[in-house]
RNA sequence: GCCGGAGUAGCUCAGUCGGUUAGAGCGGGCGUUUCAUACGCGCUAGGUCGGGGGUUCGAAUCCCUCCUCCGGCACCA
């Protein structure tokens, strides 16, 4: 157990919440979740950076002062990250007088320590960069910055200097004796060689604007960003006597105390360099800078690198509404090797969901809780025996495994890997049920067996909701609540983590509530993909016909997520009178039965429908049903038919309601012909 | 131009100090079960391990070279 601080870089207003910095902040949360589950006391910090001549520059746009206008993007942030089930601690603004006058103590600090003179600069300035350019950077004519598209203006004016170079040593000894210090490797490779290659001193004030911290005893300068940017990961903490100071240790601290702050690979020269050369100027010792600065990578969505139009058009908080939190927090975080640069795919995203969350979780969960509801009364069972058989070793063997893996994936910020082993330890709970097969066992009145079995696979599906709750906090405290559980709880100092399985809990209720993660069909996942990647055009057309969805639904089932439609959507749908001429039982496949039915076409089609449970063959003849005409084909596999082996391919979908064992079947009152269309 | 990293099955990637038939997940295909969300389970990928050359008894794994992609640096910070 120890203590964890954890921090997203503090965004940038000149840009509202997108994909990138909704990314960060998640994986983020995830770790500071996953650091309360095991007992530790954690700390979690984000917040918005809002000084600069950018800032001054867009609030003049807008007519706004530039406090109020950094208060409203400021808030935008703020408000987005609880949709997402990101809980930080604390919320900083760079606007914020503590931080100002942190920030100032600081710099006095390195003044005080002789790093800083007062000289001149000249170059070219970006504003949308906050930095000077080379010539050689700049597209002619017009001294274009590539990045901005914008001119460059040559500025030339006095400006106080950090004596970086005087920390290049130093900075390269901590390196040295801190090889955990820059994540990932290849980042920290980055980081040496750019150090080893000399530091420059660093310009960090500013007179060419106001909208910043002033310089103490020089207020014509303001500090550069940067330098009152960094400061906020101590500033947020508060004071001396700040019961907050406990998280930033000092020479004392064990190794179990952590400082780490997360930044994208495109700041993490500010991170892994000026700041701990700003800290040592301060004089703060080496074992009081940060344990880790981890640079994630940057993500593409669906093979494409994010633009700002991009970046624009994919709002985090949209998807997260469509899809569900969850299953965008799961995406993020399983899908992207955490460091590494990713692709935020729309198709392998439904892929996944389906495949991990669907069928190998929910389907679990699923089909243990429908047994516990025939075999042991809806509970969990009492007192089941519990001497294992051999089919028993391989669960024990892979819970040993899954779990132990699981754990360090998370402690290596390594979340893809400890979601990796999250789904095997379903997967081989999902083998053992067929293994232990507790439905023969009840057949053979073996019940103390049916319980042992069951029981345990309830334990390790207690676990999984642990496993997956710093990952998907709401999805695990459903998955909880069907189990008869309470919400996940968290404890300084007691770690939760199921490195054995949790205790039995005979007699307690068990809870189903249907498809925790109800899985997308081929329909449904066309639908939703067209849904979320709009082409730009039918983007805009739709936001012209209908109102958007309140994104109040969040973590409501696909079914529901699917929000209104408009009358051009609906009537893609093309719905007939079906007359069914022959129907009949498909051998091997109790719900299915193969039907003709008489669409107004040449020939009848063939349809495969899921109603052997609650309809006798013969008794469907002849009814006029209501038939989906123009859904995709779908396969069933194959059976054998009339002696021949066929596949099993149907044309078409009959509507029906209710549970599979007692459907009731669309219809229409009258004799209409087969092949009317409804509407 | 310099310095890194990467290029392995349709996709995403693992491959430790060089060593028996190159692996996993997903998707696809085939088979099978019925407790379950048309779900689970089993089988199935015949991939010149980017190209070429070399070292070695033996290389995806070491060396050289070329190609492609990404990142960093390049009298900017």
């Amino acid at each position: 157990m120890g203590r964890f601080y954890v921090t997203t870089p503090i965004y940038y207003v000149n840009d509202v919440p997108h994909l990138g910095t909704a990314y960060t902040t998640v994986v983020v949360d995830a770790l500071r979740r996953f650091h309360q589950l095991v007992g530790d006391e954690t700390f979690m910090l984000t917040g918005t950076d809002e000084h600069g001549l950018k800032i001054e520059r867009a609030a003049k746009a807008e007519g706004l002062e530039p406090k109020a206008f950094t208060d409203g993007i400021s808030a935008r942030f703020r408000e987005a990250w609880p949709k997402l089930d990101i809980e930080a601690d604390k919320f900083i603004r760079t606007t914020d007088s503590d931080h100002k006058a942190f920030v100032t103590e600081l710099w006095k600090k390195v003044e005080a320590n002789g790093d800083l003179y007062e000289g001149e600069y000249e170059g070219w300035y970006c504003v949308g960069c906050e930095s000077l350019k080379t010539e050689k950077e700049l597209e002619q004519p017009g001294n274009l910055c590539a990045t901005h598209k914008a001119p460059a203006e040559l500025v030339k004016e006095s400006s106080y200097f950090f004596k970086l170079s005087n920390y290049q040593e130093k900075l390269l000894a901590f390196y040295e004796s801190h090889p955990n210090f820059i994540k990932p490797e290849s980042r920290r490779n980055e980081v040496l060689s750019f150090v080893r290659g000399g530091l420059r001193d660093l310009s960090v004030s500013r007179t060419t604007f106001s909208w910043g911290i002033p310089v103490p005893g020089n207020p014509k300068h303001v500090m550069y960003v940067w330098f009152d940017a960094l400061a906020n990961y101590l500033s947020a903490l508060g004071g001396e006597e700040s019961d907050l100071k406990k998280f930033w240790p000092t020479n004392d601290k064990s190794e179990t105390e952590q400082v780490v702050h997360v930044v994208g690979k495109d700041v993490l020269r500010f991170h892994a360099v000026y700041w701990p050369a700003f800290l040592l100027s301060a004089g703060y010792k080496e074992s009081e800078l940060p344990d880790v600065i981890y640079a994630h990578g940057f993500l593409t969505v669906d093979g494409q690198k994010m633009g700002k139009a991009l970046r624009n058009s994919i709002d985090p908080l949209k998807l997260a509404a469509e899809l569900g939190v969850d299953t965008l927090r799961y995406q993020m975080l399983r899908a992207i090797p955490f460091g590494q640069d990713g692709d935020f795919n729309h198709e392998a995203l439904l892929e996944r969901y389906n495949a991990d969350l669907g069928k190998n979780v929910g389907n679990l969960l699923s089909r243990v809780l429908g047994l516990c509801t025939k075999m042991t009364d809806g509970k969990h069972p009492a007192d089941p025996l519990d001497s294992g058989t051999e089919v028993e070793v391989p669960l024990f063997k892979d819970y040993g495994y899954c779990t132990t893996e699981a754990l360090s994936g998370w402690m290596a910020f390594a979340p893809h890997y400890a979601l990796e082993w999250t789904m095997k330890l379903a997967n081989s709970a999902n083998l053992y049920v067929d293994r232990a097969a507790p439905w023969t066992a009840a057949k053979n009145g073996e019940s103390a067996r049916v319980k042992t079995i069951l029981s345990r696979l309830l334990r390790v599906l207690e676990a999984l909701s642990v496993m997956l709750w710093p990952a998907i906090p709401a999805k695990a405290n459903e998955m909880r609540a069907q189990l008869g559980l309470p919400p996940m709880e968290v404890s300084v100092g007691k770690s939760h983590w199921p490195t054995s399985m949790p205790d039995r809990h005979p007699g307690l209720a068990l809870a189903p509530s249907g498809p925790l993660f109800p899985t997308y069909d081929e329909p449904a996942r066309k639908a939703m993909l067209a849904k979320l990647v709009p082409p730009a055009a039918a983007a805009a057309a739709a936001e012209a016909v209908s109102p958007p969805v309140a994104g109040s639904n969040a973590s409501a089932a696909p079914a529901d997520a699917a929000g209104t439609i408009s009358y051009d959507d609906f009537a893609k749908v093309d719905l007939r009178v079906g007359l069914v001429k022959t129907a009949e039982k498909v051998p091997k496949k109790d719900k299915l039965l193969l039907l003709t039915v008489d669409v107004g076409e040449a020939e009848p089609r063939t349809i495969i429908a899921g109603l052997a449970l609650s309809f006798a063959p013969e008794a469907l003849v002849g009814r006029r049903v209501v038939v989906v005409t123009n859904l995709a084909p779908r396969e069933f596999g194959s059976a054998e038919i009339g002696g021949k082996k066929v596949k099993l391919v149907s044309h078409g979908m009959l509507l029906a309601s209710g549970p599979s064992e007692d459907l009731r079947l669309a219809t229409i009152d009258a004799d209409c012909a087969p092949g009317s269309r409804l509407k």
